[in-house]
DNA sequence: AACAGCCAATAAATCGGTTTAGTATCCTAC
DNA sequence: GTAGGATACTAAACCGATTTATTGGCTGTT
């Protein structure tokens, strides 16, 4: 599969394929058909139909026609073509590490929304976290003529040639504007609201390696547990393992924490997928949650308010930094290429208060 | 907005945009600069790069210093101006109701995985049940000169002129290719299990009616229940009302159902997240899952694994409905247009019997 | 010496638009 | 009577590739 990924040449093609809308009687409508329908010259009625400022001899009364005409035989410009000429190609690229996933999946919601009422498209790649992915499906998408990128959770390594923006992926890399949650206060909401409840042996669960918010929300949490007077036991902190996305990480994770014979009241999740996995491990250790332990997930995901019992979250404004990015991205693709960017946009964290959470039983 | 979706005008450009990549020294790299780097002709170079026959007569020595210098200078055709000519531009589209939702975002991740093997990009636009964007969006994807349509969820309104291919949408539709559940044999496997568990009175939750599958999986539903000597009373049956893919639908309709005051000892909803919805609601009524109530969800997104209890539903192989999508499709654009093409290809469901069904408690 | 045939390429058309520079016609003012 | 300017367009270059038809040089044969 790689040979063809990296090879530049064109798949011969099996056989032509029709490519462009028809009208009954067989033929694509053109400009140039068009022209010679209203025996016009294509300058002409290219100017009219795109309202060029050169329009501005032409006479309403001929403009009029040229409309009328275009409407008629149902003429749709080729963007191909356009795009070619111009420069241009209303097309931005997204690269994720997986779309099915929640995460991935909100963001590009926000992403699509700004994009489309834009007048852009986009193309969407994966790369399931394969470093020879990450690294070529950005100069596909730039070899597709893409005017910008985003990157969602993903720290590209190509260098890109066009605005680049990353929804919680780089740390500081020259020509790419950052989207990041406010992970200092995301971590302080969190380790607040357990405190208070009176929870002191807290246990927390790390994200994979490869995923970009590992290290900064765990040196997050630490931090603001300190703060607050407490330490994270060496015992208590687990670390998520393994490609996949279903809380049957958390649950492993959370079986060993529990099997290590440390005790704790409350956990504290990577992401709502492994706090769901963990509740599972837990009850089946006879806890119950939030009676035994209180339970703190991370994202909100949709099904988070809708686990029994419903989950305890620090929400992240996914489709938010979805539409964030894809603004930032078009600004920066509108202002010339010199022109200053900003480098990082922060977003604010919020707490949600489920039922997952509740005051611990023995106070120290 | 609409203006602009109809208007085929283009934006007119705000600055100049650099598109393509560009060397150190600031120049893009395209086949002209290439065949003048190494004093041959474009021609020469392009036969030699696509491995074109036409490159036979050209000896070993040429070939292998213009591949050299092709990898040296770091040449990447540009995709607009390849497209334009071979009038094949390696790009499809997908329409979908709502990216962010478990079920579009499963059929978009089998599709991905076909399509990028096979060297195809694919655009993505979400209508979200509007219908106004439902017409337009094939068409503007057609004016991006997408060789295929993939509609997930969505009856395509208005006529395309490629090979399209619909994921659970239409029926019988000329010119479309149909993935579909076989919705008699899951109706069956739902309500046979159910029956065999002793349940007698079960309630049945229908989908909003803009969805393509509601119709047919509610006449499934009756049919398999007749044909096990049961009939499914209408005051049992619910029908989800709103635009959202939030449990909170199927929490409000099972509202109803149980204030209707008709008694049931079985449910079974539209989707899994309605299913999720249902349980809260029933839960709330002092229902417990299973022991009174037993319910069957549909779909079997990723979360219904991991609630409590676990969920009982019939599993749809959403992601080899996007393969087997994907694959349906690139086979149709590699056809010839008059060739023949399936019209409809069934899948099978699968029964995934967890925790949220058990023994009716007072079989009739 | 003439012709065929092969080799190693190239010139030029093409895809479907956009855009610049220019032309032909008419009107007006001096 | 004609310079100047507006009006109403058009011819042709251009974007960056692919592809067809053609060219000139060389060798070998009769």
């Amino acid at each position: 599969m790689w040979e063809t990924l990296h090879d530049i040449s064109m798949p011969r093609p099996k056989s032509g394929t029709i490519l462009r809308a028809r009208t009954p009687s067989g033929q694509s409508v053109s400009l140039k058909s068009l022209a010679e329908h209203l025996g016009l010259s294509q300058a002409a009625v290219s100017l009219v139909i795109n309202r060029a400022p050169g329009a501005k001899s032409i006479p309403q009364r001929t403009q009029e026609l040229i409309r009328k005409a275009a409407r008629e035989l149902n003429y749709r410009p080729n963007h191909l073509a356009r795009s070619l000429r111009q420069q241009r190609s209303y097309t931005i690229g997204v690269v994720v590490p997986e779309i099915s996933e929640g995460y991935a999946a909100l963001v590009m919601s926000g992403i699509e929304d700004h994009l489309l009422q834009e007048g852009y498209f986009y193309f969407v790649v994966s790369h399931r976290h394969r470093d020879e992915l990450i690294e070529e499906y950005p100069l596909l998408l730039q070899q597709r003529a893409v005017e910008g990128l985003i990157a969602v959770d993903t720290a590209i390594t190509g260098a890109a040639e066009v605005p680049l923006v990353a929804v919680s992926g780089h740390r500081e890399v020259p020509g790419v504007t950052n989207i990041v949650l406010d992970h200092a206060r995301a971590a302080a909401l969190a380790m607040e609201h357990l405190t208070k409840l009176g929870h002191r042996e807290i246990s927390f669960i790390k994200g994979q390696a490869f995923s970009s918010d590992t290290a900064i929300r765990w040196e997050s949490v630490r931090a603001a547990a300190e703060a607050l007077g407490v330490t994270i036991k060496d015992g208590l902190v687990g670390q998520l393992e393994g490609e996949s996305s279903s809380p049957e990480l958390g649950y492993h994770v959370t079986k060993k924490l529990i099997a290590s014979g440390e005790p704790f009241t409350a956990l504290f999740a990577f992401n709502d997928i492994s706090a769901i996995g963990a509740i599972q491990a837990l009850r089946e250790a006879g806890r119950q949650i939030p009676q035994d332990v209180s339970v703190v997930g991370f994202d909100d995901i949709q099904s988070a308010a809708f686990q029994n019992p419903a989950l305890t979250t620090v929400r992240q404004p996914l489709r938010e930094m979805g539409m964030l990015a894809a603004e930032t991205l078009l600004r920066r693709i509108a202002a010339p290429p010199e022109a200053p960017y900003p480098k990082e946009i922060v977003v604010q964290p919020e707490l949600i208060c489920r039922a997952s959470t509740a005051a611990a039983r023995n106070p120290t």
